[in-house]
DNA sequence: CTGTTAGCGCCTTCAA
DNA sequence: TTGAAGGCGCTAACAG
């Protein structure tokens, strides 16, 4: 039944050349005449054969695979940078090695250690993790880079400018003419959700408007919803509202509308990434790229395993001022 | 600075023993005394020795990793799957390659390929493939399990009961009371797209309904607008509507009240697949559980691996129907 | 241009 | 219970 496959040998053996021939004639190296090359080819075709990653892996330390740790995958987000990365994968003739890396520093360490040896480069995506921590886990003979998270002193890091996102959303509705502003921000120790917030707050001083409100929310529907209820249960009162994504944005959005408020009208709302929910509500946001973000880790990581390893460089993807109707109109 | 990795010899150096001991201490071996396995398991400590895998493979033949060859997917429903499988592989201690495959059958049989001494086994997906091109492409050396696919006479398939989705969203339609009932499919070649249809077109008939309409879509929302379109342009009328999957629903609604009607009132519609804009915009549909057919697939491929080859079943995720606004109320 | 051969790092008989 | 040694399949010197 389940036969041996093939190996290197059955196939020298079957073309009458050597092992070392038909190593050259399937790493089209040139020192081999094309007759013997083609000899090579059909005993190749005959068997069937394919060679056998873990010996060359082995071989020559390198093993053609990118390891991506991410933490737990929800939404569309993630198939997002995950198509990303793919694309330019196999572009480069790279497959990618999955892993998911929880909170817990010690499992997080674990994910990573299982990669070593399988793979010629990591691509991680701690959000949830200090800077420390991150720099204490990652293997340091193997080239790393970091998406989505604080720009890293050692490797090079792919992410979104999340000041400059908060900052465009509260400009967008300081532009249509909101004062009394609100932002929901994600969990306190969630570096994207700081800096949103920090670009959000900033933004809004600068301009001379009155202190924002913050509410802090951990990204899902539901808290926005809160986010909203406390504020109006307080009697606080507000005409411009960003949350740090969409979910919480859209949540808010129902609490709003629960309280007889209507959007744009009474209140203006603007999310963060534009999923595709964003669109068919018509809540405008602040659009991220990330599928982009995806390939440009892998592009980055593929030129550090070739070239060595290239410092800490940080790369934003732009973004982009999506305005629908839940910020269309002038001022209450 | 980039030192050599330590290897199992570093290990034993330092231990004063000898690499079987390494290797019997690491794996967890019986014989070995207590003392032994303490002076190795410090010495591991101290290098930080990580054991090299693509030596270990080479080794046991094993690879520890499962491959997972998915079609271009877009949106939540590739987070769902790989979050399912990514759970199970991790529980059973294994991680995951995965590379997306394209319709071209000789793109596909690469992605294939390539996996090839790289996995212990295979998960496909290949609904734009014909039950021969893929069998043809898997290998046969690797244990193999299939989902969202035809059933397979050869190994092993987890999915949907596409056919049971159909009919459960016809007969949803009729016991509201709707009687002209119309579809729209997917693509032609498209096996889950084809079933459904069935389904439904049973259904229909078998309670005696007049024959349903049917136009052939492509998955995506503007497919859905456009054959309502075409309906209404050529006089067509229907009172409840399935698509075979939300986005092509919520294209119809769009089109739809694009035309005046009302939703329920005029049409009742439903989808397929419960994404998250479903309950958002208030769309019936027939929910699939995603994350389970991952799960389900992995541990299916786990056990073949374990106990050898297990023969083609075929086994379905249950469905359920999730009723909506857009199916609410009695009839126009 | 081609063949021989020594590793790559680990596991696993086989002896001791 | 331990150590020595062969072999997994492939690549890359090194000779011819």
């Amino acid at each position: 039944m389940k036969q041996r496959p093939a190996t290197i040998r059955d196939v020298a053996r079957r073309a009458g050349v050597s092992v070392a021939s038909v190593s050259r004639a399937l790493n089209g190296h040139e020192n081999i005449r094309e007759e013997t090359r083609g000899r090579v080819m059909r005993a190749i075709a005959d068997l069937q054969y394919v060679p056998n990653a873990a010996a060359r892996s082995l071989s020559n330390a390198k093993t053609g695979t990118l390891g991506v740790v991410l933490p737990d995958l929800y939404g569309e987000f993630f198939s997002e940078l995950i198509r990303g990365m793919d694309k330019a994968a196999s572009d480069h003739g790279y497959l990618l090695l999955l892993s998911t890396m929880h909170a817990d520093p010690a499992l997080a360490g674990q994910a990573l250690a299982v990669m070593r040896g399988r793979v010629d480069g990591v691509i991680v995506m701690a959000p949830q993790l200090s800077r420390e921590t991150i720099d204490a886990l990652m293997p340091a003979e193997l080239p790393g880079v970091e998406v989505i998270s604080e720009a890293s002193a050692d490797r090079p890091s792919i992410g979104i400018d999340n000041r400059a996102g908060g900052a465009m959303g509260a400009r967008h509705l300081l532009n249509i003419g909101r004062r009394r502003l609100a932002h929901i921000m994600g969990h306190e120790n969630n570096f994207d959700a700081r800096q949103r917030r920090d670009g959000f707050v900033e933004a809004v001083t600068k301009a001379g408007a009155a202190e924002p409100l913050i509410a802090i929310g951990d990204f899902r529907e539901d808290s926005g919803a809160r986010a909203v209820e406390n504020w109006l249960k307080r009697g606080d009162s507000f005409d411009g509202l960003m949350a740090a994504n969409d979910m919480m944005a859209i949540g808010a959005m129902e609490a709003l509308r629960a309280h007889g408020l209507r959007i744009p009208e009474d209140v203006a709302v603007i999310g963060f990434d534009d999923i595709p929910l964003a669109r068919h509500l018509g809540l405008s946001t602040i659009r991220v790229h990330v599928a982009e973000i995806g390939s440009d880790a892998v592009n980055r990581l593929v030129a550090m395993i070739k070239n060595g390893q290239i410092g800490p460089t940080a790369h934003n993807q732009p973004l982009e001022l999506v305005a629908r109707a839940s910020t269309l109109g002038g001022p209450a």
